[in-house]
DNA sequence: CGATCGACCATAACGCCGTTATGACAGGAT
DNA sequence: ATCCTGTCATAACGGCGTTATGGTCGATCG
């Protein structure tokens, strides 16, 4: 074989994730992946069969970052205090990768549907994390025990719609979104899933 | 002029809204909408200007329908039942038309960015509804008296959200996300929000 | 009432796109 | 030394959004 160089699929979605970062999902074509990966539109076809495939590759990525990026908040002695730090961080990749963001999300609506099994998977091992969180939430007792992953789910849906609507840009009903919208709503969340008193 | 056929626009806009519905963004084209419409494709650009302006106008289309959607449940006696009312006709929407819903939230990602103004008064016209509702919940005493924008924002987030995570899949984290995650979380968020008893 | 005008839209072309066919080329296996 | 196989470059195909051009009418006005 000819080098089978095998950085280029590592490079193709290198460079696919910073040309969507950069200029938005509608700069991403093969032919512009290509040059700027330094190879054919071929090497496309060879390491993901096509461009679809390379996009859902993109989004595994994507949640892999998002995943680290979440991971980087440390466990500190009060758990409530690290799901907080833990939202503030998952907001915090949204907004500064929105396109990217979008896509991971949106993906479903892009190219022509439902992840697979895969992205699934990587999506569901950063979920694991909030999973983690809450449980320990759980165990010092600062809200009350019942399913972690059910509790958990309802903050990502808080939390992804905030950020959801904070990126369409209608968040702005409110002059303030993050301190009239997000605050309050996680608060409340967890003021309702509180101790009995 | 030579019949200047003022439904081609709308026509446009309702073939591009069905279109999308049964096949999906991939299949929108100028071409294949002038030929379902009976036209060509300069009706398109002489109406519109070019295809992102028209997948905006078809966007607003979605929010009005949306808007209709929920304005169909009748208030009755009991504001907070029309608040859950609001919420399960919501879902309804965005579980009916998955695409649309999507494009509308993602169009941001899709085009090229950003609301319009006028995109933005559609979409907020339909949150007005929901701040009406919230500020009819208020004055029944169901829950304390504090911004209803702020507050309907909240409910909005949890609801966007939770429908984002449905229809991408990831909702299966758990067996049945409407009970576990969807009801539990607008039932928390309304005991939060509840009078202090 | 007929000439004129201008909005509407059909046709055809341009440069892009994703994708495919084809083939050159470079090792590993034989 | 031979073949075989995975890798990628070249070039083509159909379809895309868009634009240029021109024909065709209804409205307007002398």
């Amino acid at each position: 074989m000819p080098a089978p160089d095998p950085d280029v699929r590592r490079r193709l979605i290198e460079v696919a994730a910073d040309v969507l970062s950069e200029e938005g999902p509608g700069a991403l074509s093969a032919r512009r992946l290509a040059r700027d990966a330094g190879t054919s539109t071929m090497a496309l076809y060879t390491h993901f069969g096509g461009m679809p495939a390379l996009v859902r590759a993109v989004v595994a990525e994507g949640f892999a970052r998002l995943y680290d990026r979440v991971a980087e908040v440390e466990p500190s002695a009060d758990p409530l205090a690290d799901l907080v730090a833990a939202a503030v961080a998952y907001r915090g990749y949204a907004l500064a990768d929105p396109h990217l963001y979008l896509v991971m999300f949106g993906s479903a609506s892009l190219g022509e549907y439902r992840l697979t099994e895969t992205e699934l998977e990587v999506g569901l091992a950063a979920f694991g994390q909030l999973v983690a969180v809450v449980e320990r939430v759980m165990d010092a007792g600062a809200i009350r025990r019942s399913d972690p992953a059910a509790v958990a789910g309802q903050f990502w849906a808080a939390l992804h719609g905030y950020v959801m609507i904070e990126l369409s840009g209608l968040s702005h009903v409110v002059e303030d979104p993050e301190a009239q919208i997000l605050q309050p709503l996680l608060t409340n969340l967890l003021t309702a899933l509180g101790p009995p008193a």
